[in-house]
Order: structure tokens, then C-alpha cells, then sequence
DNA sequence: CCCATGTGAGACATGGATGTCTCATCCTGG
DNA sequence: CCAGGATGAGACATCCATGTCTCACATGGG
């Protein structure tokens, strides 16, 4: 315990705070790095001396949704099975993470030059192969492209995300909800 | 000509400012209101005549977005033959304002407490009927709530509308792309 | 016990966007 | 030609979020 540094709190805090912000942050994405850090039970001072400024803590909230998004990803075993089960699979696993996913999903699209986080890249690649891999088995229509298919499981998730959020949807049913519109678009219509 | 008011311009820039200052906000939401004017190549002075304030502008941009969709809804005489039919002639219609629909979609997520203008709930309103329209004459299941269904077809909007804007999509299959995911996942399937 | 570290509260300066005002210019209609 | 309205350029004042710094407190370990 000598070169970990002082205790164990300030882990803790900093991801307790991370995800206070992702949640605030979700229903109001312009709000003030005091309402931050009052919603974290802590003092604007003692937010910036975890995150040095907004930027630092956007960027920490990125990283956050990355790793989650990539352990849902792992978790969800796209490769295993029929596609259609492991898109199932990664919606119910990446469900927790949607309202941090619907802000930074919309924060992303004002980033405009600058160059964003690979993790994105790698994430999208891998979805892309998921559905890549249900057209090629014959599961999914081939006239939507994985890249669309990708982009509109971004934009129903920040929705339905917002939908739940607004109690125009209720919260046990956003998976059932994204999984079925989904799929029944991208899955191929069985022949009469 | 008389009581029309000075010059016949003052309307026209009106219309071509909000026109700019869409297509602007839409690719970057957070633009100044400087930079707003130099893309409809006025000043910032003459920007602030117009509209006295960011707030005014977005109010008068909110009013562009629902007119313009009401105009659509309208097009599309929803209530006529097939409600399928009735949703590919109402995207179609609506795609041109896709851009501005997706930024106010998104602006509209921080207005939290504001009441926010009654033209959307009218807009909605319209949606959900078609959509329950479809689920009365077994088009559509029943599973998924028209709110839902009109949610989702906000999200897919905004997903397009950014894919194309990044290159990720071809402009031109916009409306095939979110008909054919949105119906295919409305429309309940034909059983074998 | 006493010191060190983390923290809260608040002051202060800064920067950026905005609202407002003035003035010179331009154009157009009478 | 001339007067009035509209515009562009720019100067300011202001507001708000932010970055930074100081100081007092408390809490926990040596």
C-alpha cells in the first residue's frame, strides 16, 4: 500500500464523480461544472483537481463509455451464435451505458475537425462485423449497409435513452424496444 | 406596395438567414452567432436586427422546423391508403429538413424544465395516429407503442441525417435507408 | 499529540459570447 | 439630386463559465 499513494478514496471518488457527471450530464448536457460537481457531493475545487477543466472531464467520460461499450462487447460474444441472438445480446449488455453512450453519441457530432477517439474506430468496427456477419449467413437484408445499421443502433439507443428518460417509454422495456425495431428492419423477411 | 413596409428584401433575408443559420447549426450546434452571420453574409449587427438574441433565433429556427413539418404531414395525407405507404411518403417528404429537425431534436433534450412548443406535441400527435392507424388495420404490431415508433423515427432521422453529413451514408439513400429499418421493424411480419 | 493530506468555501482574474450603441456608407425610391 | 432606411464595422459594457489561488477545517496516521 506505500506506492499506491495516499488511500484508496481518491479511486473511488473519481469514478463515483465520473458517473454522477454521466448521469447529469445525460439529462443536461450544458451544465455547469459546479452543477457537476454538486451533483457529486463535492466542491467545484475538488472536481477540478481530479479533472483538470470540462474538457478533461468530457475526455474521461469518452474513455468511460469506450470501456464500457467494449466490455459489453466482449461480454455479448458477438461471434458466437445466430447474429441476430448476439445483437440481443449486446443491446441488453450495452443498456446501462446508453445515456452516457446518447451524450457522448451528440457531443461527438460537434467535434467536428478535431480528431476523435480511436476507441470509437474499433467499437464501430467491431459492430460493423456483427451485422457483416449476419448478411453473409443469410440472417440480415443486404440492402442496409452494417455502416447504417451501426449508425441507426447509435441513434435508436440515444432515443430510447431519452425516451425512458422523459418516462415517454418505460425503462424495462428499452431493450425489447430497440432489439425488435431493430431487427425486424435488418433482419431479411422470410419468403411467403 | 405601400403598407407592405419599406422593401420587399426584409422577408427575403429573413428566410434566407434562417435557411443558412439551419444548415449551419446543424453541422455545428454550438456556432456563434458571428459566425452565423458571416455564413449568411451579413453582419452580426444586422444578424441581431433580425433576431434579437441566440434564444430568438432558435425560437424562429423551432417555428421553421415545425412549419416545415407540418407541411409534410400534410403532403403525405397520412390518413390515406396503407399506413406503410403513408410512412415512406411522410420521410420522403420530410427528408429536406431532416438536418434542422436533428438539431432541434437534440437542442430540444436540454430544454429539461422549459415548457417546450406546443407544435410538437400537434407534430407527435399526427405521428403516433398513423402509427396507431397501422396497429388498428394489422400493418403494424402491436408490440411496440406508437410513442415508441414516433421516438424512433426522430432518432433514425438524426442518425441519417449526421451519417450523410460525415459521409458514412449516400445522401441519396437516406429515405430508403430509414424506411426500409423503421417499417421493416413496424411492420409486423408476414407469417410463413 | 501533531502534521499532512484532502477538502470546502470563496475571492479573483480571464476569456469568450453576447447585447447595445454609434457612425460612416450605400443604395434606392421619390 | 437628395433624404431615409438598411447595412457593415467596430467599440464598449456585461455576463457567465472557467481556471487559479488562498485559507481554514477536519480527519486520519505516525
Amino acid at each position: 500500500m506505500s506506492h499506491m499513494g495516499y488511500c484508496c478514496l481518491m479511486a473511488v471518488d473519481r469514478d463515483h464523480v465520473l458517473r454522477t457527471a454521466a448521469a447529469l450530464l445525460t439529462r443536461k448536457s450544458t451544465a455547469t461544472m459546479d452543477e457537476v460537481a454538486r451533483a457529486a457531493g463535492i466542491s467545484r475545487a475538488t472536481l477540478h483537481r481530479h479533472f483538470a477543466g470540462r474538457d478533461a472531464l468530457v475526455r474521461a467520460l469518452e474513455a468511460l463509455g469506450i470501456a464500457e461499450c467494449e466490455a459489453a462487447l466482449d461480454a455479448a460474444r458477438l461471434h458466437e451464435g445466430p447474429a441476430r441472438d448476439a445483437v440481443h445480446r449486446l443491446i441488453r449488455r450495452i443498456e446501462p451505458a446508453a445515456g452516457l453512450l446518447a451524450f457522448l453519441y451528440t457531443e461527438n457530432q460537434l467535434f467536428e475537425g478535431e480528431e476523435q477517439n480511436a476507441g470509437w474506430a474499433r467499437i464501430d468496427e467491431r459492430i460493423e462485423a456483427l451485422f457483416r456477419r449476419g448478411q453473409q449467413s443469410g440472417e440480415f437484408r443486404i440492402d442496409l449497409t452494417p455502416a447504417w445499421l451501426t449508425e441507426a443502433l447509435y441513434g435508436l439507443m440515444a432515443s430510447g435513452a431519452w425516451a425512458v428518460s422523459e418516462g415517454r417509454v418505460a425503462a424495462k422495456d428499452f431493450t425489447h424496444m430497440i432489439v425488435e425495431l431493430l431487427l425486424g428492419g435488418a433482419l431479411r423477411r422470410e419468403e411467403p
